[in-house]
Order: C-alpha cells, then structure tokens, then sequence
DNA sequence: TAGCAGTGGAACAACTCGTTCCGTTCCGCT
DNA sequence: AGCGGAACGGAACGAGTTGTTCCACTGCTA
C-alpha cells in the first residue's frame, strides 16, 4: 500500500527511483490545485499533462478522482488554517494583522480551493474537523479585529468569507494580472469594510448557515 | 422561415396554434436565461424542461444551440444597453444615479449573462455592434459620475465592470438569499468606490484590454 | 374533412472522461 | 551480469452525457 502522498514521509534522502516517486508527489498534487483551482471539472487527464506525468503515476497514488479532490481540499483548508494561525500571531495592531492575513489567503488560493471543490466529491470526517478548525481560527480572528473596534459593525464574519470567495473569482486569461487585480480589488472592499461605516448596508447579514448550505449537494 | 422570435413581431392579436408559439417564444428565451444564468454549460434539454416545451419546440426556432446562445447573449446586452440608457437617463445627482443604474444592472442580471457566456458560442457582427453600443453608454455613464467627482480616480470603467461581474457570482443555494446578498456587497462595494478615496489601490487599474482578452478562446 | 404548422419526446451518433491494463524503463540486490 | 519488481506512460475501453434528428400526434383553418 502507497503512503499517502499528502504526508510526506521522513526526509531521509532518498534515491533513485524512489525519489522520482516523492517528487512526483508534490508535481501531481500541484498541478492539482492549478488545474482544479481553475476549473473544478477539468479531467484527471489534464492533472496528469500538467503535471508532465502519466495518468498511472496519479492512479498509483490515488484510488480514483474522488480521492484526489479530497486531498486536494485538505490541503487547501490546511494552507487557510496555516495562513490564519499566522495571522493570529502578527503581533501589530489588528487591522494590519487582519488585512495581511486576507492579503495571504487571496494569493494563496487556498481558500476558494476547498470552495470550489465542494459538492464535486464526498466529503470526509477528517475534511470535517479540519473545516471546523478553520472555522474556529476565522472567528478569533475576527472577533480581535472587531473587538478593537475596527471592523463596521453590520458585516459578519460569514459576509468577508463570502466577499474572499468572491474575490478569488476574478478572471482574466493572463495570470499574473489576475492576481494584481485580486489584490486590488480586495484592498478596495477592505476600503469598505473599515470602520467607521459610510452608510448602512442592505439585506440582512451572511451567516454560518448562508456559508454551511453551499456544502450541500 | 420563423421570424427570428428575439424580436417579436407586431401585436396583432394572435389565434389558437399562433398564441401558443407566440407564448412560447417567450417561455424559451426566459427559461434559457434562468438556466444557462446558473449553469452556462447546460444541456439544451434542461432548457426546454424549464421552459415547459419539448425540443423540438426549441429546434423549430433556432438551428442550434449555438445560435441559442447568440440570441441570448443579445438579449442580455440589450437588457443591459436598456438599463444604462434609463441610468443616463436619471436625472438626479450623478452618484446617485449611478449606484440606482449599478443596482439595477446587478438585479437585472443583463451583464453577466453576456460574459458568463463569452466563449461558449461564436460572436457574431451583430453581437459585436451591441458590445460596443453598451460600451459607450457605460463609459458616458461613468463619465458623469467622475466629472461630478464622486467616484475615485484611481479606479476606472473597466475595474467596474470586472467587480459587477463578480458580484453577480455571489451563489448560495437559496434563490432569494443570493438577490440578497448580491445587493448586499454590491452597497458595500460602492461605499469603497466613493470619492474621496481611504488610501491608495495596489496594482494598475484595469483597462479595456483587460476587459477584452476575456471574450477571446 | 384534408392539410399543415406546431409539438413532444424517443432514438441516435458523437463525444467526453474515469478507469483499467499492458508493455517498458530503470534501480537495488545478489 | 542478470533478475525482480516498483514506477511509469499512454492506448484502449466502457459508461455516461448531450446535441440533433425524426416521426407520430394534436388541433386550427379553410
């Protein structure tokens, strides 16, 4: 039985053979995230090509396409709750802290990963917990930017997720340019985002069931 | 030959087996937004199911899905074309006016239609002339308001047509919800577009090449 | 009542895509 | 040197999807 790919074995050099195998973990899983994040239906033969290895050398180490999707949105949750542990540990003022982290989660991508891929596999109990630490980091961090005060009142937690996802949906065919724009354009909502509020906002706030519901099939 | 059923003929009273092609031509075209609005990539048979038709209702009046889609991209945009000239049309101040047009645009739905379906079907010399008609109606629309000094001048036409497009991929399962929120963010996004500006926008804005590349294969 | 515009939906053919499978390469060991 | 087998590339297969065609049927109209 393979190990399993995502977590990578102990780091003793390996050779030959071996370490083309380890290697090709990291270029399968990859090219993953950079064909998956861009089109969540986009075959297992595309993975490969990008990945410039053969269909069997992903099927050695995935049972089926299922599988992969889940790793994939493990690994996407995992980059968000590193990213936000970061976050929670920037020692400046919480506004800093807080735009830099969402900074970081945008150009990680690893967010909108786990997003885009729901409801395109079964879900897991291992994804379970790993969306609910998530959850729980997300909240602290926002709870210390609002506590101190710098957050307008009428926007919930659940809305900046949305507002993320939102974000991370900016396309246009050059890459590079793509992520200027979503920079920018995150720095324009954070604009918006600060207190104090320029006016009220209408509709009624995103909340958790909002965001749980897009989980569902 | 039908007539092209995108431009309903005149309104004579119309009898029996008539009344009912007359209707659905209608049915086609509205169910053919709802559809292809969440799912660009539909089958022309969810098409028809929603439309209450069977598919030979649909063949009757277009030679395909192409052409399908070609109708319903100029039907976007001239929706969309509709809603700018009632925007310039608005007689009360420029600000005001534009955040009521881009409310409009967004419930409307008109402008993401036409992109969400850029690149599924050929354009067309019509489609193009259309284009560049709302084009010049957007750009006059966002001259107002800039003159007037009210929206900041480090954004341009096209960012705003860029976060438009992404307000409309706002999605939660809940129908209503969705209308909700898309307003919701739409609000929030105005309040960061508002003169005078809180800080400094990373990157270059967006131009129309940005705009452009989009419509390209 | 005959003719026909309009219709519903089954049938078909072309394609897509996940998965399997087989022949090949090359490392590690004897 | 030669062998065993892990890892690989990619062709082939089969299931499912989807655009399009076709034909029997309906109900006006003359």
């Amino acid at each position: 039985m393979p190990d399993d790919p995502t977590k990578p074995a102990p780091e003793v050099p390996l050779d030959g053979r071996r370490r083309e195998a380890a290697r090709n973990d990291r270029r399968i899983l990859d090219a993953a995230r950079a064909v998956l994040l861009e089109d969540p239906g986009a075959p297992v033969a595309a993975v490969a090509k990008r990945a410039g290895v053969g269909i069997s050398a992903l099927y050695r180490r995935y049972p089926g396409k299922d599988a992969l999707l889940r790793a994939l949105a493990r690994d996407g949750l995992e980059r968000f709750a590193a990213a936000l542990e970061d976050g929670l540990a920037d020692e400046r003022d919480p506004w800093t802290a807080y735009t830099a982290t969402l900074a970081a989660v945008v150009e990680g991508g690893s967010q909108a990963l786990a997003q885009r891929l729901a409801g395109t596999f079964e879900p897991d109990d291992d994804l379970d917990r790993l969306a609910a630490r998530a959850d729980r980091l997300w909240v602290a961090l926002d709870a210390r930017v609002r506590e101190a005060g710098a957050l307008r009142e009428d926007v919930t937690a659940a809305d900046v997720v949305l507002l993320l996802e939102v974000v991370m949906l900016v396309d246009v065919p050059d890459a590079a340019r793509v992520e200027e724009l979503r920079q920018r354009y995150l720095a324009l909502l954070l604009h918006g985002l600060k207190a104090p509020a320029a006016g009220p906002l209408p509709g009624a706030p995103a909340d958790g069931a909002d965001l749980a519901a897009r989980w569902r099939r």
